[in-house]
DNA sequence: CTGTTAGCGCGTTCAC
DNA sequence: GTGAACGCGCTAACAG
């Protein structure tokens, strides 16, 4: 390992100073173009690279973002980590991935301004996250696919309880009068609203909320399987599922078909997310899309807006957008024996 | 904004020098019970955090390592993402990752470099990729489920031929022989050797090469589609298919269920790699497994030895990793009516 | 148009 | 045990 090229040799070499290699590699207007010429042909013989982080030293700006999630394998994530990496490349930033459980969270974000990122991304956060106060870090954050009881915190997410509503009304228009849901642990605002959108649109349409038909926790196939099982060895079994994450949903149809239930004809399930693997034909799960691909896209450039200090956020700070159904073969109507 | 903290003020606060702040923070021997009290005590009541990136440009270290590869949002790389970054977290490194189309590799390596990262992982290359000399970059390379054709480079991959015969002979064992074969690009060491596998796997058993039955190209679900159609509108069509990766396996479980095949009594199905969709009972592909726990594991963890500056490879640069076959329900024996 | 001087925030000699 | 001075590699301010 022979020592590294920096400016000084760079202008030993083309017989100008620090200075005005540092102009030339900055592409400061006025400079004679044959000292130039002279500087660029040092950087290429010497094969020398600027050191970033000399340059973030002094310049106080990284060009990095971090970007904090639950589960990058979960493929929501990986899907719009993907989206947000490539966003960011385009304005030339680098993305640190912390895949932080949330109890972390603090620790994570502290960890991040010790490394100067210029701004952060979260995915996934409890409802009440006190810590998350924009004021008490140096960069701005922005929140996506979540939010926190706070007024003042940037936050993307689909209208959760309007993807409720869809989802219910499709399942109602279908004949389903009983309908289990299914979702993840409620502390989570995502979940919450989807929640409470099941709720509130059940009575919308006047059926009654039967509490032992809802599963709410962390995830864990074994423990959804079972309540899968429990349910379907009711009499008065629910007919469909609506489950609030297209990762559950796909657990939800392998527990349903251990059971030895077909799908769709004995048991209907609608998802929630939309995650690539739900157009796969195999599955071909019907789900309600959270425009994941706008949501990223929006949030990475909200937060670069906010980093060179424009926001493009208009009156709120917090951005809904319109969910869609997407109908595939997961449900159909109500099989005819049991309306019997 | 107010400004920010630096060791200047601790000192001042702590009545010392910045140089004794720095000892105290870097827990040095030798330091006086009480001044460090202070110190520790002016640094709690100011809320310094030290500059991660001063302390990178003056150690030359700066605890970040680069992650590449080709695609997030694939299960695969998705899932041994979280087992890398959460490995690197253990070792107080952070992780960049680099979403990069093989063609940008030698752009990206180089900025990473700029970035001063102090190794970088790579989980997807081209085999005959000739600028990936270690000697080049002044930081470690370690290739995990990939390989170059250079024996200076280090890389951990599942032994993919052996991977391959391991399916071949699964099918064959149930009475096929007609094995069609897909695979992404063979320009990727991985699915190169992988075909190199299937051919020698049929002709371990005798059976014929059939041109045919072998789609190799980029990945694109219509395409797939078509190919799969094609085949199996075929008087002489294949019994089963053998997929060189899980998530096009998934794909073609799609395209064959469209064709109104049933999976697995009409025909069946082997993936590669494992990922975690596969072991879900609605899916639930036989598939063969990379190792990818271990893999990853292992590769982060090398790295991390050669950065640190303690290789844990033994004799070779390359470790090859055992696979086994994990049989579910997308197999069975040969359909009666077919033999006939 | 170009060079000189100073300093980003920190860790590391070397004295005391 | 502790402090003063120097430098990591680079750019900003000020001359000229």
């Amino acid at each position: 390992m022979e020592k590294r090229i920096t400016v000084k040799e760079v202008a030993n070499l083309a017989g100008v100073s620090r200075t005005t290699v540092s102009r030339v590699l900055n592409n400061f207007p006025y400079i004679n173009h044959s000292t130039k010429q002279n500087v660029l042909a040092a950087v290429k013989t010497l094969g020398y690279e600027p050191d970033q982080i000399a340059r973030s030293l002094i310049k106080q700006k990284t060009r990095t973002i971090g970007l904090i999630i639950d589960d990058v394998s979960n493929s929501f994530f990986a899907e719009t980590a993907k989206i947000i990496i490539k966003t960011a490349r385009q304005y030339n930033y680098d993305v640190i991935i912390n895949d932080a459980k949330k109890e972390n969270l603090d620790k994570v974000l502290k960890k991040l301004q010790e490394k100067r990122v210029c701004g952060v991304l979260i995915g996934s956060i409890v409802r009440n996250h006190s810590n998350i106060i924009m004021e008490e870090f140096e960069f701005p954050i922005v929140l996506y696919n979540c939010d926190v009881d706070r007024s003042n915190v940037y936050s993307i997410m689909v209208d959760n309880k309007k993807g409720s509503f869809l989802a219910v009304e499709h399942l109602y228009g279908l004949g389903h009068r009983k309908i289990a849901f299914i979702s993840g642990p409620l502390t989570q605002s995502t979940f919450y609203e989807r929640f409470i959108g099941y709720l509130q649109s059940l009575e919308h349409f006047g059926l009654i909320y039967d509490q032992d038909l809802v599963y709410s926790g962390q995830y864990s196939y074994d423990h959804l399987f079972e309540f899968v099982k429990g349910l379907l060895s009711r009499i008065d079994k629910p007919t469909c599922f609506f489950v609030s994450s297209d990762q559950m949903a796909i657990d939800v149809l392998g527990s349903i078909s251990q059971q030895g239930f077909d799908i769709p004809k004995d048991i209907s399930v609608v998802g929630f997310d939309d995650i690539n693997i739900s157009s796969n034909p195999y599955l071909s799960l019907t789900t309600i899309s959270n425009e994941k691909t706008e949501m990223a896209t929006n949030a990475i450039k909200e937060l670069i807006n906010l980093i060179e200090g424009q926001s493009v956020f208009t009156k709120s700070l917090k951005i809904k957008l319109d969910p869609t159904i997407i109908v595939r073969n997961t449900t159909c109507g109500i099989n005819a024996q049991d309306s019997f």
